[in-house]
RNA sequence: GCGCCCGUAGCUCAGUCGGAUAGAGCAUCAGAUUCCUAAUCUGGGGGCCACAGGUUCGAAUCCUGUCGGGCGCACCA
């Protein structure tokens, strides 16, 4: 039997591997490297900015594998017509053993194609890098917190909260695999008016606990069953105690109990889907602990806190409507429409006045912030911008600090929108879902659209083992790959690197697609958008059916040719990278690749 | 009235820092199954990138305005 590639040696350090350039980043910095030269020699005028320079693969791929628009870009400063100076740059270009050929083309574009050993030889870092193929140190090791979810503890987590939680995961993972330090954490809002109505809500299924009928739930209080348990645990610890007392004497007490016992079910809905935040920060405990206070303080020695009046808000008639005197944080200054109170009329903080010592506190350990919100919140987003800059940009420049906004989801049932209504608590929850559709569908297809652009959820389609399921197209990508190389092995044979030059053209066109997975990865990090990630496994997806497809008339392409060990054993190596691929890929998003289906 | 997001094929959506003839799936039409998983693939037809200006070598992409859809506009969270 031939070789292993299981069993082939390691590369000696792998953490040097791991750091490794890819394809693209390597021949980019070529093409630096050439402009650098002209430079030095006065073609081009020194110091020139070479920022809109671009190296990636043309969008038609017979214009060749690489596409660079540095000759358009740089003609005017280096007063040439940018034909002219593509011809010097490819004439340096040239020299280099890995570039096949290089010519211009259209305005002033140069087409560049790469030997086929440059491309086999990523082929085989996909293989010695394994599960860190694509990882990028472009983050340079800086921490990023990440907040997503944070959904009032008040009741399980419902299909509203789904999909910021997947996408905010997902970019935390997304974000880790590009060389950031990444801290996940769930901002608890335990303090504000909803945990008292909470805790009233609690008191009453605790006095139903004790033998009381406490008929129909009133109006304004939440009449979902998830608070009988926590009545009922109530009742076990504290017996009838609470029972006629007034609600001063038991409702900090039922505060910290009701939304203790909704926090451990939310953890538990979120782990259904996988997720697992590193901190939670509660509310209560910022107060408790005099954060806003400190913020006010400091704001009004800036004199960025104020105490005024507010404008009755237009295009709206309240009746009730009277002026009162608030301390008002200046966002105006930094952008806002309108400046902001932090704390109300009875003296309590405002969920704004909370937030912003909130941020502030994030900021401390980490280098970067960024907010995953639903888009109902899009109207605070100025503010807490205004306030993160007002607070943290004092000496210098702000911490860099962006707010995700992702979008409504409608489900629907076979094209039919499913009915809810929070009045009578008849949402559909996170974990009806996840039970009938499971983890991998609900997170795959929460990533299949931008997340600024509204969806649906048809739960008869994303179950559909069907090419318009991208979910199930991708898994059974990488299906196809496991079961092939098990039937393969079954025969004696096996992937092997050993002799690859008996890859075609089709096995190339293949490999250069895999090779942008890095390239994918940095650029989806960069913009904070993972769904990227699931589209490029869609193609690489399509790619690899379509190889596969080519066996169907001709079984000289198929992965196992007959009597042909040599090329039998290439072309399964070449399988089992994209499977390795598809693993990756789907690993940032969360979803499991599967062995069969 | 104001702010934010969206507007790309009949439908659902991609489109990288502004780049070459704007892409994919569904649907539709024409094909492929003695096959390593056809849960798949090949090909055809289908476009005023909402509209009008502007910026420049070049705009679906950036700027301004208009129209259409969604969300928000309390001391709520």
């Amino acid at each position: 039997m031939r070789s292993l590639f299981l069993n082939a040696p390691k590369p000696a350090n792998r953490a040097a591997m791991s750091q490794m350039q890819t394809i693209h980043a390597a021949f980019t910095q070529k093409v630096d490297a050439v402009l650098a030269a002209l430079e030095a020699e006065g073609t081009l005028p020194p110091d020139c900015p070479r920022g809109n320079v671009t190296v990636e693969p043309p969008r038609d791929p017979s214009h060749g594998d690489l596409a660079t628009n540095a000759a358009m870009v740089l003609a005017k400063q280096a007063k040439t017509n940018p034909r002219e100076l593509a011809g010097k740059i490819i004439e340096k270009l040239s020299a280099d053993p890995i570039v096949t050929s290089a010519e211009i083309a259209g305005p002033g574009f140069i087409n560049l194609r790469l030997s086929d050993e440059t491309w086999l030889a990523e082929l085989r870092a996909i293989a010695d890098l394994g599960a860190d193929y694509g990882k990028s140190a472009m983050g340079g090791g800086k921490t990023v917190n990440v907040e997503y979810v944070s959904a009032n503890p008040t009741g399980p987590m419902h299909m509203g909260h789904c999909r910021g939680a997947v996408v905010g995961d997902a970019l935390a993972s997304l974000l880790e695999f590009s060389g950031h330090k990444v801290i996940r954490e769930y901002y608890v809002n335990d303090a504000g008016a909803q945990v008292d109505v909470l805790a009233r809500s609690a008191h009453l299924r605790y006095r139903e606990a004790l033998g009381e009928d406490i008929g129909a739930i009133p109006e304004g209080l939440y009449p979902g069953d998830y608070l009988v348990p926590v009545g009922k645990a109530l009742a076990d610890e504290f017996g009838d105690s609470y029972a006629g007392t007034p609600e001063s004497e038991w409702l900090s007490l039922f505060k910290a109990r009701a939304s203790g016992a909704m926090m451990d079910m939310i953890r538990d809905d979120l782990a259904l889907l996988g997720i697992c935040h590193d901190v939670f920060s509660s509310e209560v405990e910022l107060q408790a602990a005099g954060k806003p206070e400190k913020a006010e303080e400091w704001l009004r020695s800036k004199d960025l806190v104020y105490d005024g009046m507010l404008e009755a808000p237009k295009g709206k008639t309240l009746d009730d409507w009277e002026p009162v005197e608030l301390p008002l944080f200046r966002s105006t200054r930094f952008g806002d429409d309108q400046d902001r109170p932090i704390k109300k009329s009875d003296g309590s903080w405002t969920y704004f006045g909370a937030d912003l010592a909130y941020h502030f506190q994030k900021s401390q350990d980490a280098d970067a912030l960024v907010d995953i919100w639903g888009a109902d919140h899009s109207g605070t987003v100025k503010r807490i911008k205004a306030a993160v800059a007002a607070m943290t940009g004092d000496a210098g420049s702000p911490i860099p600090f962006e707010v995700k906004l992702v979008q409504m989801v409608q489900l629907l049932r076979g094209g039919e929108p499913v009915k809810m209504s929070k009045r009578s608590g008849t949402f559909v929850t996170l974990a009806d879902v996840v039970r009938e559709v499971g983890k991998d569908v609900v997170r795959f297809t929460m990533l299949t659209r931008k997340p600024e652009a509204q969806m649906d959820f048809d739960f008869a389609k994303v179950v559909e083992t069907s090419r318009d399921n991208p979910v199930f197209y991708v898994q059974y990508c990488h299906a196809r790959v496991r079961s092939t190389i098990r039937k393969a092995e079954a025969e004696g044979i096996a992937p092997s690197p050993e002799d690859l030059s008996v890859l075609g053209p089709e096995e190339l066109e293949l490999i250069k697609l895999a090779a942008q997975f890095p390239r994918i990865v940095e650029a989806a990090s960069a913009a904070r958008e993972p769904h990227r990630i699931a589209f490029f496994l869609q193609e690489l997806a399509a790619g690899f059916h379509a190889y596969w497809n080519l066996g169907n008339d001709r079984p000289e392409k198929r992965f196992i040719v007959v009597n042909n060990v040599n090329l039998s054993c290439a072309r399964l190596f070449l399988a089992a990278q994209i499977g390795q691929l598809v693993t990756n890929g789907l690993a940032l998003l969360g979803v499991v690749a599967v062995e069969e289906m």
